[in-house]
DNA sequence: CTGAATGAAAT
DNA sequence: ATTTCATTCAG
């Protein structure tokens, strides 16, 4: 069966393929008895633009498009639309295990968004062998493209109207990043530490792989380390004098989440050590030969002569696993991990792992990386991912404007989650720039003089989900949040995933000094997408069952 | 209609 | 150099 599909365009993805083939070992929830199989459904219905353009209602666009243009638009019945290119097809591979594997062990489904980001992160590892046969079948596509419409031509229509290209509008992420920028150069032009460690340019501005708005946006970033203070792009944490007289804005309420750990951030680092992942698991096996062979046979896929092995065909697990990121630290997997399904982000024990390693990132390579923990080591990115200093350590300042609650105690929060399960509950984090448990030790201390305290935080944060575009407000709290004065160490749950939730006043405060401080700056806090929750992926942190498999550990 | 992703092909 | 658009589908 498994041999010479025949699939109808686009839908390759007419197959059982479990997320994971990389590991050819412990992998009990791996279904490897479960053939590959067309996907009756898919198959029968594939979902082109063509057919979703007949399907849905012709009137759709009745806006008369004038006489000019192309016939082939959108909406028309015959619509023809591009051929995918080889990561979209395999994006959809990808996005198939996924849901397959999610339907299996009954997870929530993967939001698309989620899916795209970790089929991209995959992608990127997949060495150039590994990524042949979606090329092939690619290139394949593209023929028979051609072949079906040899009037086509791909016509893109210049976006003339359009905000971004013409008049240059920021989004509101970029919004607030320039105005870290310009807080941070009004507040740091004439500080003697500043030039002391200007960033030049700092060694991590380089791989944004995304296509990231390359705009008035460079800001310098300052954080707050143990051993020192050091710079790095894309930090919004205010130097530590300067912060003191910064004006009209100070930091005295900002609040600092100071973790020691973070499982993921594919940031420069991690990317560094996907390379090295990739090479480490082709020397693992190798797909050409017969070192280690493919799971089955039976499960490559033939099609049109291409033949995608078994191997290749599923996607390999979420990037950030477990092992990914303990290789990262140098780190050893112990059995009890390489045999467990795991998310690092969600991992105590990744973070006892993590916790007082001095050296993450080899420094080896092009630039000298200072040694920091990764969790602050963060890529540009559209998403922020997890417990960056976020642009409301900047905006929340405007809690100034809180008469009562800015009394001269001007007390500074510090996230310190008080146990290992507050550590695991990095949704609040995600989805909100600070949410911090307030607690009698970690208030009134200052995190630049208390950096042991700082240093015994934890709070692991999932890296893909946190975007900082996302303005929560008052109404995406929970109720408990919103209303009740007094709710420390109350839980709830959403229907989502459980969770521990803690939060209290201040914290509800805080938000609603984001939302003010944005708006301070004409930065709208509405008319966004703002459910805080609608990314995260909770299955990932609160598995019972896994909903994607780790990667093996790597030979090293 | 948006977002997430990468890459092909167009301006 | 920059932008569109291939896919997916919930919000």
């Amino acid at each position: 069966m498994a041999s010479s599909l025949s699939f109808v365009y686009p839908e390759v993805c007419g197959w059982d393929l479990p997320t994971d083939i990389d590991s050819t070992d412990q992998k009990p929830a791996l279904d490897f008895s479960a053939p590959l199989r067309p996907s009756s459904t898919s198959l029968e219905t594939p979902r082109t633009s063509a057919h979703k353009a007949s399907l849905h209602k012709e009137p759709k666009n009745s806006p008369a498009k004038k006489s000019k243009g192309p016939r082939n638009k959108k909406g028309d019945v015959n619509y023809v639309p591009r051929p995918r290119n080889c990561f979209f097809i395999y994006r959809c591979l990808f996005a198939r295990a996924y849901s397959e594997n999610a339907r299996k062990t009954n997870q929530p489904p993967t939001p698309e968004k989620v899916v795209s980001k970790r089929a991209a992160l995959n992608w990127k590892k997949l060495t150039p062998v590994e990524k042949e046969p979606y090329i092939e079948l690619a290139r394949e596509e593209a023929r028979k493209h051609a072949e079906t419409n040899p009037n086509y031509k791909y016509s893109p229509r210049r976006d003339t109207n359009n905000k971004r290209s013409v008049s240059k509008s920021l989004s509101r992420r970029e919004k607030v990043e320039s105005l870290v920028q310009l807080h941070e150069s009004s507040t740091f032009r004439h500080d003697d530490t500043y030039s002391e460690y200007s960033p030049v340019d700092s060694p991590a501005s380089h791989t944004s792989s995304s296509p990231e708005p390359t705009g008035p946006i460079t800001p310098t970033d300052y954080f707050f380390h143990p051993r020192g203070l050091s710079h790095r792009r894309s930090m919004s944490l205010p130097h530590l004098e300067a912060a003191r007289h910064s004006s009209p804005y100070e930091y005295a309420h900002t609040y600092f989440l100071q973790p020691e750990s973070c499982a993921s951030s594919p940031g420069p680092g991690p990317q560094r050590t996907a390379k090295r992942s990739s090479s480490a698991r082709q020397r693992s096996y190798s797909t050409s030969g017969a070192s280690i062979p493919p799971p089955d046979t039976a499960f490559d896929l033939e099609y049109d002569g291409v033949t995608i092995p078994f191997a290749t065909l599923a996607p390999h697990a979420s990037s950030m696993s477990l092992p990914d990121l303990l290789s990262l630290h140098d780190l050893t997997i112990d059995d009890n991990w390489s045999s467990t399904y795991s998310t690092p982000q969600m991992s105590p024990a990744a973070s006892l792992h993590d916790f007082g390693q001095p050296e993450y990132f080899s420094g080896q390579d092009d630039q000298p990386i200072p040694s920091v923990p990764l969790i602050q080591r963060r890529r540009r990115s559209n998403t922020a991912p997890s417990a960056m200093l976020s642009p409301l350590s900047l905006v929340s300042s405007t809690l100034e404007s809180y008469p009562e609650a800015s009394g001269s105690a001007a007390p500074t929060l510090i996230v310190s989650p008080p146990d290992r399960s507050a550590a695991i509950t990095p949704t609040r984090s995600s989805t909100m720039p600070v949410m911090a448990s307030l607690t009698n030790e970690s208030f009134g201390f200052s995190p630049y003089s208390a950096s042991a305290q700082a240093s015994s935080s934890s709070l692991l944060v999932p890296e893909p989900e946190m975007d900082i575009d996302r303005t929560p407000r008052r109404a995406d709290f929970p109720g408990n949040v919103q209303d009740v004065p007094d709710i420390y160490a109350q839980q709830f749950t959403t229907p989502a995933a459980p969770m521990n939730f803690m939060a209290g006043p201040s914290e509800t405060f805080a938000m609603d000094a984001y939302t003010e401080g944005l708006g301070a700056f004409d930065i709208p806090a509405a008319g966004y997408d703002m459910a805080p929750f609608d990314d995260v992926d909770f299955s990932e942190f609160f598995h019972t069952s896994p909903p994607e498999l780790a990667l093996p550990p790597y030979s090293t």
